[in-house]
DNA sequence: TATCTAATGACAGTTCACCCTCACTTTTCG
DNA sequence: CGAAAAGTGAGGGTGAACTGTCATTAGATA
């Protein structure tokens, strides 16, 4: 069982994270210190660093990846592609609780928000590569170091990345319409650019 | 006509930002200090903070993104999008010079290599998909502001992104063969993805 | 040449993230 | 219970990016 110096472990953690999203929010990444953070975590400075080795760090969350991938591992295999990545990133959101969507546009919002989440969001994205790149590979039967492979990874995060942005500078708008537009204008778009007739 | 202070003003500028560049190459851009860029350029440190309001603006560069975006617009519209893409990004970099590529390379290198030049790397991707948008609506005589442009103009950059990476981990290959890899590769992948039998 | 203006250097100062050490408290475990 | 181990706070210390001031120098101008 768990003893009662690891439940307070985490504990500690969580409020430091609370907190410092909490500040985050209010005042900026940029404009909070740790200090700061530290004050109303009712913690010493030190402590902060035992728990986050960064500032940055402190951002740093359970990913929405391998979710978006489990999804993705679900849709029929020849389908279209543009659909299937659509329908996987809808199922991931919708049916994600209020509560949490909230979270998560907070969260992508102050990831955007200043440059060193900016940094952190990239290697997100690189990861994201690689992880995707790992999936697509099985599939397709091919390798996962693959440039091709990791191109079409690529594509798909550069998507998800707009999709990103779009959140960013559409406050009011929900998620689900955002992935929505985004994708069927996209399956619209390469239709037209290609030459293919659209689907619908 | 141009004065001489106007010439001075730009040789010393460009004279800090040649050290600075290659004293992040030597030793890493986190090892460098503004000091160290100074007394190399042999000018006082505010002197550096009067041309460079922050140690990363330094890295910022002509981009080549108009290039590539002239390239795309060479493309005949209708074709398939990959390949056009394929075609506008190997005509940028090959028609480059070899000094200019391995230029390009170490540029690269550089902005992948530390947390505050990969946000601005972020900052360009996001610029670049703003770009690319505005091309891509011209096209498709739809708006820029499209979510679906924006998604069609995302993918193009992941695909970019992808490259990137792939610059970075493999610094034997050259450009042109990164490039085409992983553009012949993507097409086949979407192919099998799609159902799409691939054309080559 | 004489004056006005822009660019520079010297230098002191600030702010923060991050580091280190050491004494103290709290939990664990024999 | 008593010793060992783990976690914490206090506090001093460092490095480096940036800021602001002011005197000096170098270039433009009449």
């Amino acid at each position: 069982m768990t003893g009662l110096r690891e439940r307070k472990k985490a504990q500690t953690r969580a409020a430091i994270q609370r907190h410092a999203l909490r500040l985050f929010r209010k005042q900026g990444y940029e404009n909070t210190t740790v200090q700061q953070i530290a004050a109303a975590a009712d913690v010493s400075e030190s402590t902060f660093f035992r728990y986050f080795p960064t500032k940055e760090d402190v951002v740093l969350w359970d990913e929405f990846d391998t979710l978006i991938l489990e999804r993705l591992r679900e849709q029929p295999p020849g389908g279209d592609p543009i659909q299937g990545l659509h329908a996987a990133l809808r199922a991931t959101f919708t049916e994600l609780p209020p509560a949490e969507q909230k979270q998560l546009r907070e969260r992508i919002d102050l990831l955007l928000s200043a440059p060193p989440l900016r940094a952190l969001l990239m290697d997100e994205l690189e990861r994201a590569i690689g992880v995707l790149a790992q999936a697509l590979a099985e599939r397709l039967d091919r390798d996962a170091n693959d440039p091709g492979v990791r191109a079409a990874a690529g594509a798909v995060i550069g998507v998800w990345l707009s999709v990103l942005f779009a959140i960013k500078d559409n406050p009011k708008t929900d998620l689900g319409s955002l992935i929505d537009d985004a994708l069927v204008g996209l399956d619209i778009g390469v239709g037209q650019l290609s030459g293919r007739r659209s689907k619908r």
